[in-house]
RNA sequence: GGGCGUAUGGCUCAGAUGGUUAGAGCGCUGCCUUCACACGGCAGAGGUCCCAGGUUCGAGUCCUGGUACGCCCACCA
């Protein structure tokens, strides 16, 4: 029987690494000589310089390559999250990408098409604002574009080097011109720094969010929504950051506790004829700013102490404005005094109050967050004494009209007490630093459920259909469903992004007519209405009455995020590759932005293709902040995962970012990557040791010595857990059970076979007349075995198998096949009983000495072992084997009941003569 | 306020369907200058398995109720 042939992938035989390691060389070669060609192990193995080597070399000899002939069943695609250009890379990252990558390397090995591609999310907020620092320039549209612009400065600095304090305004072609300029430039950068984690993805598949195919995609399917009724514009108060003047969506937002205080206001009860009475209803809040903006009073329904003023009005403080006294379920009684004051708008209760009881708008907030400058007509209509109170805090920030408004209640008698100090969780914009306001505008939005139980229902029915990994996390997606309140807006009024593909006609006067929207055919796509002309209309009509005007706004990053499915496996573009990939086998990605991009993507994929776009998703862990320990600030040594790699080398970082379960949060563990580069440089060493010991031909047919089939029958289980772990997409349980063997493999397994691996034992001692036999017998066995591990160990870490396979394998260990199927060749015995035994007594006799503080090596005389007969049978077949790795004269095996008191009895006589 | 997750030696973590003296690595201590590896090897010490009840012949493992931490969601008066 030979040594089933690994069967190194077709497209993927070609000699990679440098001058060894010829496909054509293997198998026929070793099967005609004696020893196969030497295998070229350096004096000092090392792990420097192995990512340079190896990922050059991979690049060179495309072992990642997506092969695009693979039928579909054939292929494992990977929806890949696309990271935000930014410079430099993120623990997080490594962690989650890496654990991916193992799982991909995995499915490659085990024969599948792996079709594994890179994005950089580059359009986007964060590019703009990154552009802004860098070129200390701010978009302004209502510029023309300037073809001589040259932004004031460069990285932050300007042209005599010193930090640029105020930005110069540019067109929007401008600053997206400047956008792309520095992500181009910072994408090169990036993408060396990503390879050097040695993820195994096509970069020849690399795809960009701001690129014109993903533009074109993005548009298309806006478009499609559109036709169909699942895209929307309406006028409704909407999120608003003020920083940054756009809107946001729910998905965006996120609660900090901030101080505020309680104000407590007295509202005054007035007669019909609007006179005061002078009883005053007091109410609390925290945001006196906005009284002028206040539209009504409410309290619960069954509140007895307010239902007497229910249909009543009353004016409010200072401004005197009458507002009626309203009935809500959601107004709390023990909060504040029970009542409160509805503004358009403070917070998203008033919109719901606003909307449900048909209230007035009266907005006081621009956008840009300061206090209207005109006066509104409720304020003129309510006399002189509202209009000059109102002038006090027009045109102040919210924060400078709060000052003012005590101010005016304080002098007119009408706050009660002082204000008391309270924190309270206040919405933000995820990356915005000022509090969200809200204003009422036209925007457009995708329907999600949030506002239909049905389609809602069927997103939730989407998520049971979702395969997760871990399961509970599907819990997450859940929540969001059903806590959706409102659709999913996704018009932006920022700048760097993809432009919403449309125009609207204009009337007579001038005016767009937002009902009569005009939209590019498909084949057009990507458009900017900004400088293209819709179909059926001229250059010259822009902006001119009958003519047409485009939108100006961007979609939403999500909104194109949500699409990677499509973009990367080219949808609308590439129907063949399409089909092959699509729906895709696997999104990973981090557990925050379940509700952000893997709900998006399903409500995306659910309308285009009436499908999930992937069968699974796999979550990966947090990292807990080693910010949050103390030893980071203080210490000064904050980590980055650059000085890692460049410390502890790749594998080292990865083995650590591998070692952590689906789904589990993990602390930062600088020693477990110290862990990781101890594994790499053991696997150099002990592979060197096999390979000069001979070990070069696995060939399953040598295998004859009772220990070495005990070794391969343990590692036929080792084989067979890995698989099993890796099917069920848990990489860190095969990197376990495949380190414990190793470990074992070469604390005892390797000890107790050097020897006779040597070749260099007495027959005429030993009295062992097969003592070639036994030596061939080694040395495959320790073939089987490395190779084997080496296999095993891929995932994980890839380059230092690499550079050991290439010492003595044809072609990449990456284009190997997984062992899985290999044992079913192995001489394996029903159980592993002959390694256990004599590891156990190796162990003694090395315990014995420990305890005399002897060398292992020294000579011992007798060793005597006492215990059960079938164990005793088992350490009788590796006798030579324990007395040459014990450095043992005489090794008595003493058949009997094992001891009571000790269960098995493993006596060891020290008799040491030196 | 609701949901999810986590709580195991100094540290980081394993411990399917409950079953002999609870495991690993790091760190610590002692020893071995061993010819693959001192970026090594051998050995040792170290644990009320968060708390309180319960089910069971038997619970780290199941149930109930708490506590602590993390994350997500929730209408900011």
């Amino acid at each position: 029987m030979r040594a089933p042939a690994p069967s190194t992938r077709g497209r993927a035989a070609t000699p990679i690494g440098s001058g060894h390691g010829a496909a054509h060389r293997y198998p026929v070669a070793i099967m005609t000589e004696d020893r196969a060609e030497a295998p070229q192990v350096p004096d000092k193995p090392s792990l420097d310089g192995l990512e340079a080597k190896w990922d050059a070399a991979w690049a060179a000899s495309g072992v990642y390559a997506f092969d695009r002939t693979a039928p579909r069943e054939q292929v494992f695609s990977i929806d890949t999250p696309p990271p935000t250009v930014s410079g430099n890379l993120h623990m997080g990252s490594v962690f989650g990408y890496v654990q991916t990558d193992a799982v991909a390397r995995y499915q490659r090995m085990a024969g599948r098409d792996v079709f594994y591609p890179m994005g950089w999310d580059d359009n986007g907020l964060p590019t703009e604002r990154r552009a802004q620092n860098y070129f200390g320039v701010h978009c302004d549209p209502s510029l023309a574009y300037d073809p001589d612009f040259t932004p004031p400065a460069k990285e932050g600095l300007d042209a005599e080097g010193k930090k640029i304090k105020r930005t110069l305004a540019c067109s929007r072609r401008n600053f997206v011109e400047l956008c792309i300029e520095l992500i181009t430039a910072d994408e090169v950068v990036f993408e060396t720094t990503w390879r050097r984690i040695g993820l195994s993805v096509d970069w020849t598949l690399l795809y960009q969010t701001i690129s014109d195919d993903s533009r074109a995609a993005s548009q298309r399917g806006f478009l499609r929504n559109l036709a169909r009724g699942e895209a929307y514009q309406a006028e409704a108060p909407t999120l608003w950051d003020v920083s940054f003047s756009t809107a946001v969506a729910q998905a965006e937002l996120e609660d900090r506790e901030r101080p505020g205080a309680y104000h407590r206001l007295a509202f005054h009860r007035t007669d019909d004829a609007g006179t005061p009475t002078g009883e005053d209803v007091f109410i609390e809040t925290t945001r006196p700013e906005l009284l002028a903006a206040c539209v009504a009073l409410v309290a619960h329904p069954d509140d007895g102490r307010y239902q007497p003023l229910f249909g009543e009005t009353v004016a409010t403080p200072v401004f005197g404005v009458r507002v009626p006294v309203v009935a809500h379920e959601l107004a709390e009684p023990d909060k504040g005094s029970g009542i409160a004051m509805i503004c358009t708008f403070g917070d998203t209760t008033d919109v719901t109050w606003w909307r449900e009881l048909e209230l007035p708008t009266r907005a006081i907030i621009a956008r840009n967050g300061r206090i209207r400058t005109e006066t509104p007509d409720w304020i003129t209509a309510a006399g002189p004494d509202a209009v000059t109170a109102y002038e006090a805090i027009a045109g102040k920030t919210v924060f400078g009209a709060k000052e003012q408004m005590v101010e005016l209640l304080t002098a007119g008698g009408e706050l009660s007490g002082e204000p008391k100090p309270i924190t309270h969780p206040v919405k933000f914009y995820e990356k915005g630093d000022k509090p969200l306001e809200i204003v009422t505008s036209r925007q457009w939005y995708f329907r999600n459920g949030g506002r239909d139980p049905g389609l809602r229902e069927m997103f939730a029915k989407r998520g049971t259909e979702l395969e997760w990994i871990p399961e509970h996390m599907r819990h997450r997606y859940q929540h969001w469903v059903d806590g959706l309140n409102g659709d999913w807006l996704v018009s932006r009024q920022r700048f760097f992004g993809v432009p919403i593909p449309v125009w609207y006609a204009l009337d007579a006067d001038g005016e767009p007519d937002h009902d009569r929207v005009l939209v590019p055919d498909e084949s057009a796509l990507p458009v900017d209405p900004s400088s293209d002309t819709p179909p059926g209309y001229e250059a010259s009509q822009r902006g001119v009455p009958g003519g047409f005007v485009g939108e100006a706004d961007v979609l939403d990053t999500w909104a194109t995020s949500s699409l990677t499915p499509q973009i990367a496996c080219g949808w609308g573009r590439d129907d063949d590759l399409f089909t092959r990939t699509f729906p895709m086998d696997l999104r990973p990605q981090g557990p925050e932005i379940i509700r952000t991009w893997l709900f998006d993507t399903v409500v995306r994929a659910h309308f285009e293709h009436g499908t999930l776009p992937w069968k699974r998703a796999t979550i990966n862990g947090w990292i807990l902040d080693p910010d949050r320990k103390k030893m980071s600030k203080s210490m000064g040594n904050v980590v980055t995962p650059i000085a890692l790699l460049e410390r502890y080398g790749t594998d080292a970082v990865r083995y650590w970012s591998t070692s952590a379960r689906p789904g589990t949060d993990t602390a930062f563990d600088e020693g477990q990557i110290k862990i990781g580069r101890r594994l790499a440089i053991k696997l150099l060493n002990a592979s060197r040791f096999a390979l000069n010991s001979g070990a070069t031909e696995p060939d399953p047919a040598l295998v004859s010595a009772p220990l070495d089939r005990a070794l391969l029958t343990r590692l036929a289980d080792v084989v067979a857990a890995a698989t099993r772990a890796f099917d069920a997409f848990d990489y860190a349980r095969a990197l376990e059970v495949t380190e414990a063997f190793f470990w074992d493999f070469c604390n005892d397994y390797l000890e107790l076979v050097k020897g006779r691996a040597y070749g260099n034992r007495d027959d005429t001692e030993t009295g062992d007349a097969t003592t070639a036999a036994a030596t061939a017998s080694a040395r495959a066995t320790l073939a089987i075995a490395l190779d084997t591990v080496l296999r095993l160990f891929a995932p994980f870490v890839p380059f230092v198998t690499e550079e050991v396979w290439s010492w003595w394998r044809p072609g990449s260990v990456h284009a190997a096949a997984w062992p899985a199927g290999e044992p079913a060749a192995w001489p394996v015995d029903a159980d592993d009983a002959v390694l256990a035994v004599a590891a156990e007594v190796l162990g003694a006799i090395r315990h014995a000495k420990s305890d005399a503080k002897v060398s292992m090596k020294s000579p011992v005389t007798t060793v005597t072992v006492t215990d059960a007969p079938e164990r005793c049978a088992a350490l009788e077949r590796a006798r030579a084997d324990v007395t040459d790795a014990g450095v043992v004269t005489d090794l008595v095996i003493d058949a009997a009941a094992p001891r009571a008191d000790t269960g098995s009895a493993i006596e060891v006589t020290l008799d040491h003569t030196g």
